[in-house]
DNA sequence: TTAAAAAGTAACAAAGTCTGTTACAAATCA
DNA sequence: TGATTTGTAACAGACTTTGTTACTTTTTAA
């Protein structure tokens, strides 16, 4: 399967942004998305690592964004949760006796590299903000 | 773990590119990308699928390319071998009581559209002709 | 006609990943 | 001091993926 990690992520900063309230709890976050708190907890440990949102304990606390959505990126999003490979390399190493299998590796990362960059690029084009006003759309 | 599919059939054609033998049987393919003839055969089903290789059964049986390595772009390889999201949505629907959770599905399926585009643009770009000059180059 | 070689296919095992869950420790505030 | 919330560890269940065995079907050639 495909993790959804990024799909939550995008959810859970939208509604952070569309907040109403200063400091959202995991607990009301999970209800929107629909999973369990420890999983939103564990997500929104990378989205502080990344420097997206601030966590802060005891009554009253929650999660809040660090910065105004129009300053956000799916891309910052999408490289807090997820890790960055459009898609996988060879699990054992390929024959070294076939020319090709020599050399396939170090070609397998250009492409990938390529096609990691190409994702990004589109991400960076959309903000936050973008989120929030297709949202309003609907 | 992510599916190291692509990466396989990339590896299958470019063998079958720099073809000295007309025909390769999947035990011959095996070898070189070390892996189960198995493995190659379900993978050479879907490229033949894709209309890119054909395959033949009986003794000097195997794969052979349908076009010239200038003509098969790896974004036709990919969608032959990989299903095309970049990403995963919300396994479970989220709160249709929340304003974000009743639509942030269609947003989520634009930003997957976009990113499958993207991705599909790049590797458009690029062709088994290529693959075949940058294994040479090393 | 028969034997050998190859793809096609089904069934299953093993490993890994991902989400979800429970339980508890640590921190914070009233 | 007690309530609330994050942080964290441990584990279960489901799913995906690769690899493996075994068998059928097709094809070639002796």
């Amino acid at each position: 399967m495909q993790s959804c990690r990024f799909a939550f992520a995008v959810h859970v900063m939208a509604v952070l942004a569309s907040g109403k309230s200063d400091c959202c709890p995991s607990s009301r976050l999970a209800q929107t998305v629909n999973t369990n708190p420890v999983v939103i907890r564990r997500l929104l440990i990378e989205l502080q690592d990344a420097g997206l949102i601030s966590t802060f304990r005891g009554p009253h606390g929650g999660a809040v964004l660090k910065r105004k959505p129009e300053k956000v990126t799916l891309r910052e999003i999408h490289s807090a949760v997820d890790q960055g490979n459009v898609f996988g390399t060879h699990p054992n190493e390929p024959s070294q006796e076939c020319p090709v299998g020599k050399r396939i590796g170090k070609v397998m990362l250009r492409i990938q590299n390529r096609a990691n960059r190409a994702l990004e690029r589109e991400l960076e084009k959309m903000t936050l903000a973008d989120v929030l006003r297709e949202l309003r759309k609907g």
